[in-house]
DNA sequence: CTGGATCCTATAAGATACTG
DNA sequence: CAGTATCTTATAGGATCCAG
């Protein structure tokens, strides 16, 4: 009668607490097509600015979730990528990836019309 | 060459235009269980506030995944249930779901440690 | 090129009080 | 019980400028 009670109500809530900032999710999956540095995450992500992706990326590498390796070369060079936990995250986000490309047309079009209202995304603890 | 460029980079984008608020995966894994009351979605999801909560609800009705009935007694009785397009997008967060019990105790543990930081979670687009 | 440091604000979300 | 209406605030995120 002690482990018994989480912080977290369920296995999802706990889940947000690593994917629930704005770019993380989005990071994880282009992550998970290949390992990619700064600038090629900053062009695919797009719309995130660099505080923001910094800040995400050392959250997401502070959490296991991705390694940061820099070549210390000159021009700098640093390349990012998904640790195996990372990429067990990863693998369970897909079915969501899947979901959006299937149900996309209906979904852009709802929020399309409903006049392209920017979008929030907070969620439970972290 | 015209309906090939979406407002979405990829599907995953899409889906979070849907979850991408604090309360809605919670709220649909919760409805995912069984139709509820609002009473009841409410101590469920606790943390959330009625304005909240009900924003979400009406979000989430909005864009087709949920069902609102009002059985118009009295006192006053409403029941929230998933479409069967809300269905199927809980079946996609189930993976998630099923991910954080597995890690619970370390993310947990990670969480816990760096200062029990609040939680943000906001999300392109909606 | 990869960030660090600031400043700024939009807005999501919380608190409270009230109503049919 | 199931909301509505306000008010307020926290803070996530964006913009810019600077630096190794």
């Amino acid at each position: 009668m002690s482990d018994q009670q989480s912080i977290f109500t369920c296995g999802l809530h706990a889940t947000l607490a690593l994917i629930g900032s704005k770019w993380k999710p989005l990071i994880l999956t282009f992550l998970g097509q290949k390992s990619r540095r700064y600038g090629e995450l900053k062009r695919s992500v797009r719309d995130a600015s660099d505080k923001v992706l910094i800040q995400h990326l050392k959250e997401l590498e502070a959490d296991g979730l991705i390694v940061r390796t820099d070549f210390g070369e000159v021009p700098p060079r640093v390349e990012y990528a998904l640790t195996p936990f990372g990429e067990s995250l990863v693998a369970a986000l897909k079915p969501l990836c899947s979901w959006g490309e299937e149900n996309r047309t209906e979904i852009e079009a709802s929020k399309v019309a409903s006049r392209t209202r920017r979008i929030p995304v907070n969620h439970p603890m972290a």
